[in-house]
DNA sequence: AACAACACACTGACCCGTCGGTCATTTGCC
DNA sequence: GGCAAATGACCGACGGGTCAGTGTGTTGTT
């Protein structure tokens, strides 16, 4: 039994390694240009290897994407539960989180080959929209309702359109992987520029 | 001459068809998993007829890439330079149009192929960066300063990150291309929206 | 303690289907 | 009949997936 559980966890480790490897490789040069081997030379395995681990490539690419969406929601669902301030600081803290959670390399270039490859792969898209989109929409769309109620913020229709809150941070990130290089952007400045134009739109 | 003008308009005429194609092809497998028998098929072409208008596969992706991003700007540079009326209006005109111009399916498709393709592709992405992110940029950057010239906007720092005025859009175009089956967005209300609170967020 | 038999994760050379690109042939126009 | 444009069968490289073989650690026997 105790010999069995180590297995178990040697072989999560592993699994966990060669998914690290698949989604650098994956976020280099796409889903379709990855070579199989190349992936295996990166987590220092031989490529059988990997098919040991998982059935596929398609099923090595759904590994490295589910393994790497489900964590982040949580944490702001929690600061939605647990924040008895004002509206506005709750939803302030919530916007810096998703600058934090979303502008994290791998979480980004997670959203990235989902953006990519998303027509190739519709049930990890469905997961994707359920685990993450729609509870951070929700996540969004309480803190805004929260604010309506107590008279904080304006009645206005943006608590139906989240994505108007959460497009520049979204924006932000893209920007960051697309053109870093030509000129990368002040997120930190961004995003108290964002703060200050929504909080002074959304201010009774 | 005339014909051999003939023959040029012809030859263009051929190559945007196939243009066509392609750009429909990559948006729906993305460029490696495309086959350019695929693209030939569509085209209502053999595959040999592909390479006597594109030197490569690689080639006739710029090509695609290169044939629809040009236009779009162009007109909100004219609108910011023929409009005489108050900053906002002037903004708001551009925002509209804007909403228009991405959610274009066949401009928004060449967005995503960037996203997607772009390590692999950074000339293009270059290219992408001067002609249509940049311009955009500056655009809409010069609308805010001019309502903050006029009095009309608060002192911000969203004239340095017209992105923030931006990213809904982006997103909702993002949005539209992933979850249109789960949950379709009713673009105009989150247009309506949008415009709402920023300009609630702007006002002096 | 020494050794044999076994289990099993790992390896990478190989197999074979797929697809980018070529070019000898055909088609269609004057 | 001459010419350019178009065709699609063909070639060769490439890469996903397989599997016979290797090495290491464990168990059982004397």
């Amino acid at each position: 039994m105790k010999q069995r559980s180590v297995t178990d966890e040697q072989r999560a480790a592993k699994e966990a390694v060669i998914a690290r490897a698949a989604l650098e490789a994956f976020a280099e040069r796409g889903f379709a240009s990855t070579r199989v081997a190349d992936v295996a030379q990166r987590a220092g395995v031989a490529k059988g290897t990997i098919y040991l681990y998982f059935e596929n490539k398609t099923k090595l690419f759904e590994g490295v994407v589910r393994t790497h969406l489900v964590p982040s929601i949580a944490s702001l669902e929690g600061l939605v539960a647990a924040h008895e301030g004002s509206a506005e600081e709750l939803l302030r803290a919530l916007i810096r989180q998703i600058y934090v959670e979303i502008l994290d390399p791998s979480r980004s270039q997670v959203m990235r080959l989902l953006i990519a490859e998303g027509r190739s792969f519709p049930d990890l898209v469905q997961v994707y929209f359920e685990q993450v989109v729609v509870r951070a929409k929700t996540v969004v769309g309480a803190a805004l309702e929260r604010g309506e109620e107590s008279g904080e913020f304006r009645r206005t229709s943006a608590k139906r359109f989240p994505q108007v809150v959460i497009g520049p941070v979204f924006m932000a990130t893209m920007w960051q992987m697309l053109f870093a290089d030509h000129a990368s952007l002040d997120t930190q400045a961004l995003c108290d520029a964002h703060l200050d134009v929504l909080f002074s739109g959304l201010r009774a």
